[in-house]
RNA sequence: GCCCGGGUGACAGAGCGGCCAAUGUGACGGACUGCAGAUCCGUUUCCUGGGGGUUCAACUCCCUCCCCGGGCACCA
């Protein structure tokens, strides 16, 4: 069955069909390091991990690369009034991301392009789009000119004549349209700044990630994805700076773009008081239960984050917590022999796997792969009290670590394997001691000598009880 | 104003031209149980924003209206 992937550019989902065989290139539009990692930014990257995950499950080799937009208005806005170096900024919060990232297990991408390591080529670009008289430059700085593309507005629909120029922003007086947006930005006292044909400045925001990808991938890729704010008029200047350089169409052949992440049902910003940064929801949640919620909906959706509904996906998601603990302890000690309901569980086991990819080969409905998941669990839980062999459950734990992988969820349980060692020796050393103060010792000399077994040896010292690992 | 997206049970949230409208949470009852927890079974009156149309059949397709969210040129 063919995966089918949502074209943010047509409009419907359409048979994923690869430029070069099974290899896939991705880009994801990155963070600009200026402030903390807010919650938006943790589904956007939660869903393209969840992405290269499958597809890799799938068996396709995918290159995913994520940009760092190092330098920017906006972190020079915080240099300036922070009185700190931009590098600092940039240092401090990509740092932060990086542990976020971990976090939640977002572990899929393979290479982070910097901006600013992407000077030449982004000087490259803006020459080119000079040169061929779709960009044009006045006092340093230079402006993409928008009625020069015919494309314009093919992927978000919108018309130009009928935007409102100025709704948000500002509009630079130099323009030569409203519509017209910035590839380099003249240096400003104090401001990083570049050299380049136009003098000393910087590029602007959308310049890099089409400098990064045709340099990387070339004039034409697989996937791009990013948040659906960033479609206009971000995405839109991409493909206009892209196409009408390197003359290739499409110059993504499929977009992909994520619901926004609410709260109380508006969008999340620091002038609303909103605001959600990770590493606040970090110490009330687990990163795991985090990424299962943002799961736990389809990624074009947006989400409403609240306090309410996190508990609430805690609650779910252990669920499948007790669940899996249930499998991998009876996968390591379960009945050798052949057991009741062995074959329902297998039964199920396999319906399982190929309702899982049925969901995901639909557009990555990651909600319906849960609830396949869920099913799943109550049949394991109905099946072991019926009764499941060993061998059963190695089986089914196989089915769910592979779900897990393809989700990035129950990594931390599947790793955890024992309790910690030092607490539960304390624990039964404790247990011991009461044994022997019962001068029960039958049971007190059980204990020391099945440690003694898996090398831990008991010593009783004057001052109590040492314990030692072999 | 224009361009997107959406309105489903107490709540969250999928799906699909007909087959029980998933799954989870919550609530209630029962089973199991030394305690606790988990689990299982059942219930939570047939819940698809309003109106029209297409069809043998619409929550699903079309039109229209209402409501909500996002974007409109420096937001993941």
């Amino acid at each position: 069955m063919p995966l089918k992937v949502y074209n943010t550019l047509t409009r419907k989902k359409e048979d994923f069909v690869t430029m070069h065989g099974r290899r896939v290139n991705m880009f994801v539009c990155g963070i600009t390091p200026y402030d903390h990692v807010h919650m938006g930014h943790a589904k956007t990257y939660v869903t393209f991990d969840m992405v290269a995950r499958y597809l890799r499950h799938k068996g396709y080799r995918v290159f995913y690369v994520q940009n760092v937009t190092d330098v920017e208005d906006r972190l020079i806005a915080r240099m300036l009034d922070s009185g700190r170096d931009w590098r600092d900024l940039v240092a401090e919060f990509i740092t932060e991301y990086m542990a976020v990232m971990e976090a939640l297990n977002v572990t899929a991408v393979n290479h982070f392009a910097w901006a600013t390591d992407y000077i030449p080529e982004i000087i490259e670009q803006i020459k080119g789009l000079v040169k061929k008289g779709i960009a044009y430059a006045v006092d340093g700085d230079v402006f993409y000119d928008v009625t020069k593309f015919d494309g314009w507005g093919k992927l978000s629909g919108m018309i130009v004549e009928e935007l409102r120029p100025g709704a948000r922003v500002e509009v630079d007086k130099r323009k030569r349209s409203p519509a017209d947006f910035a590839l380099w930005k003249s240096q400003k006292p104090g401001e990083p700044a570049w050299d380049s044909p136009w003098g000393k400045g910087r590029p602007g925001w959308h310049i890099e990630d089409t400098a990064i990808t045709v340099s990387i991938f070339g004039p034409q890729y697989d996937i791009h994805g990013g948040a659906t704010e960033l479609m206009f008029p971000h995405h839109e200047a991409e493909i206009a700076q892209a196409e009408a350089l390197t003359g290739v169409k499409p110059f993504v052949r499929y977009w992909m773009h994520g619901g926004m992440l609410m709260i109380g049902g508006e969008e999340m910003h620091k002038s609303l008081g909103n605001f959600w940064a990770v590493p606040d929801a970090l110490k009330l949640f687990d990163g795991e239960v985090l990424r299962f919620f943002f799961l736990n909906a389809h990624y074009r959706s947006p989400i409403d984050f609240s306090l309410e509904g996190m508990e609430e996906a805690k609650r779910s998601y252990q669920r499948l917590l007790d669940t899996y603990q249930l499998l991998s302890q009876s996968a390591k000690r379960g009945s050798d022999g052949p057991m009741t309901a062995d074959a329902v569980l297998d039964t199920a086991v396999t319906a399982a796997k190929t309702k899982f990819e049925e969901a995901m080969d639909d557009d990555f409905n990651t909600r319906e792969a849960i609830a396949v998941i869920f099913a799943l669990a109550s049949q394991i839980n109905r099946s072991f009290e019926a009764g499941v062999s060993k061998t059963a459950a190695q089986r089914c734990l196989g089915q769910i670590d592979i779900f897990g992988d393809v989700l990035g969820l129950f990594q931390k349980v599947r790793r955890q394997g024992l309790v910690p060692t030092d607490a539960l020796l304390d624990i039964l050393v404790q247990i011991r001691e009461e044994a022997r103060k019962r001068k029960d010792f039958a049971v007190s000399d059980l204990i020391r000598d099945k440690l003694k077994e898996i090398g831990v040896t008991l010593e009783d010292a004057k001052e109590g009880v040492r314990w030692k690992l072999k």
